[in-house]
DNA sequence: AGACTTTTTCAAAGCGCTTTGAATGATGCA
DNA sequence: TGCATCATTCAAAGCGCTTTGAAAAAGTCT
């Protein structure tokens, strides 16, 4: 069923049939309902493609599955955010396309995406430090959302991210207080944006307590929990191991518990844990008490927001850059207590 | 830069353009070239709207997020399916669009995607037992490929699934056969076709065995980390505890884990378990030795498979069902062990 | 009733591509 | 040289919608 055959039916023009779906005023009100009535009896749907065509639109939002030659990995972080996306999407109309792209042809991938017309707007996920995507998109002049930012990228684009640096901050000096003075950070990939700042706000807080970092407590890789396992353990082994250990996320932390379970440490006791937790829906932090210490923000609203912006951007594409840094909350649950006493 | 545009730069005609980039033969070698170069050289991207509707072929996949309305929930295996999929697509020109929709509505979802043209194909993921929407689409005339299966459902349809009830029969003997007796299942929710088949195998080694099954080691829900903790926790204080567990994802298996040890339980010595691995990316079975004793089967490679499964009913719609049924591997790790002498 | 608005409807053009059917030019053969 | 054949190229139609500019119908006012 297309508009020609449901206007012959109703002995109406394309025009009038168009224009009382689309809720145009300049159409009798009989009509209109005669016209829905009928579009509902038939189960008439508009292609997407010819009203794509026609309006310059295609109501289709882009992102791209950067799925990295070297390791194939999907963060779990990915699913929440895109669900939170699409939840706003939706409200609005838009449906969300993937694309999938290796490490090499990414930018390729979001050139294509929207110059042959596949999508109106496109969201940016992982920035990288000094990320070549945004300049790109930038001058392509996609309408586009970063989520995070990128340090050493200055041309202004619209982004929302957590306060990475300062919610590492908060969590270091809160082991500081509490008498840890051997800290290790167990980080993301540093060349991530969001894993630079993490470790600023360590640094910083380090600093500021007159502590010097050691290259042997700071780790960094891709946040699975064998990661945060191995780094664990291998650390115990130092002559002068943690007490406390920072941690990029809720899987390498569980990591980081399944290790020292095994060295037959307490969590909170002997050791204290940090984590970042995305709030991730399969994946919460305890019910009732958290069950790690944790700075928690949740990824799924970062995405509803992003989404939200992203949509207000393609709407008026003229308006100021805008942006958003949303704070962590720092939680405490059970995998934190005073440095144990080592004397 | 549209085709218009670029055969007026070229001195020749749209339709010549379109064959020399499209590879039809009936093109002069020579004028190929020139095209391709002039192509390349002015970043010229088809519409893919237009070429849609032209073609009435849209190339690309449609996916469903059932953000169901009482839980907010994506499912980690999500990511990774989808990962795997997406390789497969842009291997064959697709991409693959999203849409959100609520429990009510998700068959209008379906109904939407293909009828609008937006999509070629559809993934169904997660189907229930007697699932209604496979009705729909076998009558809609999309092309479509289910992750899983439906019991109750009798029309045909093309699927890929593991073998849930043998590897969960498998498991369950494996327990057995380690002496075990009171063997508990946490499992997924029952209105899912898997988990109710993953039941069917445990209850079926339970009876081979002579062994009565107790409700009270039968949970059931999403699940979640916090869901196997909870109910873990909630059999320990039995009357008479079970000393293994069989649960349906790594993510529970963590929670159960959780609960043993704030028990003070040593898992594969007071108690087994035994988990189901999608062998998700960031949340390996371990490294070398396997965490836990688990029946494996790789969501990603499902997801790889399922889109070319697709891909190849697409082409050729009238092929006779295509069904494709995948063994789960039996790993065992740390986390069984022979059943404690309570005596 | 006639002139003028306002409301409602319509025919046709256009979005950017593919594809059909025809035309052109080059080549081979008698 | 004339005619058939093949290799290339082209103009135009069509995919299903929106939107422009015009026309028809209905209402208002003098």
């Amino acid at each position: 069923m297309n508009l020609k055959q449901l206007s012959e039916i109703l002995g109406l023009s394309q025009t009038t049939v168009s224009r009382a779906l689309n809720g145009y005023p300049e159409v009798n009100e009989d009509t209109r309902l005669r016209v829905q009535a009928a579009a509902a009896k038939h189960g008439y749907r508009p292609n997407s493609r010819a009203k794509g065509l026609a309006t310059g639109r295609s109501m289709v939002i882009g992102h791209v599955i950067p799925s990295s030659s070297q390791h194939e990995m999907v963060n779990p972080i990915f699913g929440d955010f895109v669900a939170g996306a699409a939840r706003k999407y939706s409200d609005h109309g838009y449906d969300m396309m993937f694309t999938n792209a290796d490490d090499t042809s990414i930018e390729e991938a979001y050139r294509s995406l929207f110059q042959r017309g596949a999508v109106d707007g496109i969201v940016l996920q992982g920035p990288k430090v000094n990320e070549h995507r945004i300049e790109v998109l930038n001058r392509m002049g996609v309408p586009f959302i970063v989520h995070g930012r990128s340090t050493g990228v200055d041309v202004p684009y619209d982004w929302i991210d957590v306060n990475n640096k300062s919610s590492f901050l908060r969590a270091t000096r809160f082991l500081i207080d509490l008498g840890h003075r051997r800290i290790a950070l167990i980080n993301g990939l540093e060349d991530m944006d969001f894993a630079q700042r993490r470790r600023d706000g360590y640094l910083e807080a380090l600093r500021n307590a007159g502590l010097s970092p050691d290259p042997d407590l700071m780790r960094s890789a891709e946040m699975t929990e064998v990661y945060g396992h191995h780094e664990t353990r291998d650390m115990l082994r130092l002559d002068d191991p943690p007490t406390a250990i920072l941690t990029a996320s809720m899987i390498s932390a569980i990591g980081v518990r399944r290790a020292l379970n095994e060295a037959g440490l307490k969590m909170g006791k002997d050791v204290s844990v940090i984590a970042h937790d995305d709030d991730l829906s399969y994946l919460k932090n305890g019910q009732d008490v958290p069950i790690f210490t944790a700075t928690r923000s949740s990824v799924r609203q970062a995405g509803e927001m992003a989404a939200e912006m992203l949509i207000e951007r393609i709407k008026s594409p003229e308006d100021p850059v805008k942006t958003r840094l949303l704070e962590a909350e720092l939680v405490v649950g059970g995998s934190t207590g005073p440095a144990p006493n080592r004397f």
